[in-house]
DNA sequence: TAAAATATCACCCTTAAAGGGGATTGACAG
DNA sequence: CTGTCAATCCCCTTTAAGGGTGATATTTTA
């Protein structure tokens, strides 16, 4: 069955060829193209397209303005930019607003086909260079510090419970111990994070971002 | 020019049959096939690939701990990880340790070729459910909640302070308050972040990532 | 098998934290 | 000029948290 496609895109040159070849293939059933996403919420609510294919420049308002209005009518529904930009910013907007692809004008409008069918398939297809960047964001901000404090297996489900806030009596409740072993458990705890207390010890595993989750 | 290729796989049959398929193409060129990472170093200082294919569960060593020495000979190499596991240690620490691509065995091996042409690129490719799993990482690092608590100033202060781990007695001396100054915004506090006590607040504040530094 | 680590619980004692109430001063807005 | 808000401080009470010490059973490891 041919992916249903809506493409909002204000060059109307790029506009017609897109419809052109997308339309000769018969893996894709375009059931819509507008030059900008002033009535993008309509739209989608009619056609109900598998795919939506989003330029960012437009006149009026851009693109991704536009992404959790489509992602609010069905957010089963894929979008994939489709824009000349590679900065920073317009991509991180993309990409927290909700979008699933973001493939770059200046590739051939074969890459677009393949992202099209690869977002239709649950993949995240995007341009070489910004995958690269996404790659090099997740590296930095994701990378927890595996420091290793060899708490042993109790330790660490009292930790992760402490960590929530919890207080000592409904850590042992929620455990099924004794308030006392509960706290001996936390001394230890304590000496091995080098901590004094919990409140340290809370902001030590959430400031280093140590996992407690293996 | 032929892409020049290292294979680590503990599978011999796989592997072979990898050499096989890979070796009929006249796009790569296999300089060597390993069934564990022990001599990676030396491996990749004299066969000098352009890319390596890592499998992750190898006898002695794993595939992860080769990157950084893979990494280490030649930064330009590229590493794609090829291996049955998606769960989400393994991929983030293989990421995290410098891989470029992140390819599971269930998929056809001809993404797998895929794979190795486009990392070669400079692209990152991985099978659609983990690129799902590190944007999905992406979005919830990239966007800090900024939620609005209407902290007055001197809140703010005594609250950056209490996250740190520190105790009523030290803010109320840092920031030449009374104890009971001190004890009195920190009730203001927990009212206006809807927590009980100060290990609340604190596990609010790091995990939500809010920022008190605007 | 003996020693070490782990998990469990108990008691005493001190300090820290939190909840409630109240009071004063200064600034600023209506 | 009066009410509100922020910041400051104090008292009292209860609860939570932490340090020290020791004991027992089980499991793991050397």
């Amino acid at each position: 069955m041919a992916i249903r496609l809506v493409i909002f895109e204000d060059n109307e040159i790029l506009r017609s060829s897109l419809c052109t070849l997308l339309g000769s293939s018969g893996d894709y059933q375009i059931v819509g193209m507008y030059g900008d996403v002033m009535e993008a919420e309509q739209i989608i609510r009619s056609t109900r397209p598998d795919v939506v294919v989003l330029d960012i420049d437009m006149p009026v308002r851009d693109g991704i303005s536009a992404i959790p209005i489509i992602k609010q009518v069905d957010n089963a529904i894929s979008v994939v930019m489709y824009t000349q930009f590679e900065d920073d910013d317009r991509l991180f907007r993309s990409l927290c607003a909700g979008a699933d692809g973001y493939v770059l004008k200046k590739t051939t409008p074969l890459k677009l086909f393949e992202a099209i069918a690869e977002v239709h398939k649950g993949g995240v297809p995007m341009s070489p260079a910004i995958a690269q960047k996404v790659l090099n964001s997740f590296r930095e901000k994701a990378k927890p510090k595996q420091e290793e404090y060899f708490l042993t297996v109790r330790e660490t489900e009292v930790l992760k419970l402490l960590v929530k806030g919890y207080t000592v009596k409904y850590i042992a409740a929620d455990l099924h111990m004794a308030y006392e072993t509960c706290r001996s458990h936390l001394r230890n705890i304590y000496k091995k994070l080098h901590v004094r207390c919990g409140k340290e010890a809370i902001a030590k595993i959430l400031k280093d971002r140590i996992n407690l989750n293996r």
